[in-house]
DNA sequence: TTTTAATGTCAACAAGGCTGACGTATTTTG
DNA sequence: CAAAATACGTCAGCCTTGTTGACATTAAAA
């Protein structure tokens, strides 16, 4: 278990041969803490905004990925936010409700629901969004932009295949 | 507020420098993404293992900083972890029940406990740790140590100066 | 026409957050 | 030394968000 190719644990074992010194156990719980500490971070100020309202994460990721996909249907938003359809429903019903999600009863495929923000959903989203953004660009200008491009690099790497597909599904300028 | 300095907001306006692509809202968003969808690779494989066992997230999160700073005080572990007493003594009464976890009065202090981790609790972080970084492995390594170190910059960045405080404090050779 | 797919919904439950309120040592301070 | 502050432990109750199971509806597909 200790030599199985590439993977070298460093413990108590001889030196590492130099060009792989960045994959040392101390430095991959190194990572490990950095993501722990950091989504924190990442969160804070979304979740300080929603405190005052009745709404919670859950409900933010909502909003974030309908406005990123207008139109999208219940089963593709289940497999981005990869809960369950009873969680996500309770969560769109709250919203629906409160006039912040539109859904429409899909055109092509009368089974399906399609999801869109109202003007107001819009708007708490982007208040939440902008909350966020603000966070990560101030991130993104103290580290700099090739420290950027390594940081998407290994957060990409470090998806399963199910989430790269949805991440790469939503592209550069989101479609349904 | 579209024009506070720094803060390019890209919408309709005129082009940004070049330099300064990186911070583009789109760019800004595509990370925001990658964060949502790589946290769920980062807690994959612990989460995993804990569903067979009596133990969550929480947890492991106990145990790994446990492990990291051996005879903490439960108000240190507090400020690392960012949870009430109440949620952490939840966690460590089970921990403490089920031997994983030792609890000593402070010598110096005697107001204080000092949490050490049992061979068998020292064994469940290791079993947690070690799926955890094999999937941190194959993500640095597939990212390679230029990105990794952008990696760990930007996540540095996104940490407020509580976190990063505690964060540094673990230091590369944790010390309680 | 039967089957399958997409969705909504009810009920029940668990994990893991939170606050408030006490109780108890023990250390610090005035 | 007495009073206050600190470091816990714990009980009670509540919230969000996740789960599973079961059942109904509607409409597309075979």
């Amino acid at each position: 278990m200790g030599d199985r190719p590439g993977h070298d644990r460093r413990a108590g074992s001889s030196e590492p041969p130099n060009h792989l010194l960045y994959l040392t156990d101390d430095q991959l719980r190194t990572g490990i803490e950095a993501m722990f500490f950091a989504y924190r971070g990442f969160t804070a100020a979304p979740d300080a905004i929603l405190q005052d309202k009745d709404y919670g994460r859950a409900h933010h990721r909502a909003l974030h990925f309908i406005h990123r996909s207008p139109g999208t249907s219940i089963n593709n938003l289940l497999g981005i936010l990869g809960v369950s359809k009873q969680s996500l429903n309770r969560v769109l019903r709250t919203l629906i409700a409160d006039g912040m999600v539109v859904s429409r009863v899909g055109t092509e495929d009368k089974r399906e629901r399609h999801l869109y923000l109202s003007e107001e959903g819009e708007a708490l989203e982007r208040e939440l969004s902008d909350a966020q953004r603000d966070r990560m660009r101030s991130a993104y200008r103290a580290a700099g932009p090739a420290a950027v491009a390594g940081f998407r690099r290994v957060l990409e790497a470090m998806m399963d295949e199910d989430m790269l597909r949805h991440y790469e599904a939503l592209g550069p300028r989101g479609r349904p």
